[in-house]
DNA sequence: CCTACGATCTGCT
DNA sequence: GCAGATCGTAGGG
């Protein structure tokens, strides 16, 4: 069995929020919840949405409310409602006033499938269980109550287990949902396995 | 204060 | 394939 470790937060306060977004491909989202069973999955999908340049980023040349949690320093979480039912999952990263982050979009289930069944009000294992970024955030637990949590804390925190994955594995396509984001829409920031079932 | 709408999912046709 | 769900956020009056 290979090792298993928090990621540290020098991973994510890199200046480089595409890189950081292929990289957390193959690494393990993990969840607590009220002392529970663990639940986790590994990375299959993600986009990378920077604040400086990127129209399509809910932080493009504004702070708000909101917004504010993207700009403080890497390694926490980003959680915010969508479509008033959805609670989408992001991880932020760079430095503190560089407001990027990567929303997680889909994971393959490893530990708690069980939990994860309950949660989402499925009987039978499919990718409908946690394949898609509300439906992730739900079979982990995941809501907005975890905004602005230290992605190393014992609730919620990301694993390296040494999984490698090759830059061959790696596809690259535009982003779901940002068609307002004008000519940002076309960067190819969405990045997911190829041939991996737990794909959105 | 008021209105429009969204980084989605589900169930029904 | 499409409409409805459902509410916080942002922006305008």
């Amino acid at each position: 069995m290979s090792r298993s470790k928090i990621l540290p937060k020098q991973f994510y306060r890199r200046d480089d929020v595409v890189s950081v977004s292929r990289e957390l491909l193959g690494k393990v989202i993990c969840t607590r919840i009220d002392g529970k069973t663990v639940t986790s999955g590994i990375i299959t999908e993600t986009e990378a949405y920077c604040g400086r340049n990127d129209k399509a980023c809910h932080a493009y040349q504004k702070r708000t409310p909101r917004t504010e949690v993207m700009y403080r320093s890497g390694g926490i979480a980003y959680v915010y409602l969508c479509y008033g039912i959805h609670h989408l999952f992001n991880i932020v990263t760079n430095i503190e006033g560089q407001a990027d982050a990567v929303l997680v979009r889909a994971i393959q289930p490893v530990d708690g499938t069980g939990l994860m069944l309950d949660r989402r009000g499925m009987d039978a294992v499919s990718p409908k269980l946690t394949a898609g970024p509300g439906r992730l955030s739900q079979a982990l637990g995941i809501t907005t109550d975890y905004n602005a949590t230290d992605l190393a804390e014992k609730t919620l925190w990301i694993e390296d287990r040494g999984l490698d994955i090759s830059e061959g594995e790696i596809e690259a396509s535009t982003r779901i949902g940002v068609e307002y984001a004008g000519k940002d829409a076309k960067r190819p920031w969405r990045f997911y396995l190829k041939e991996n079932a737990w794909v959105s």
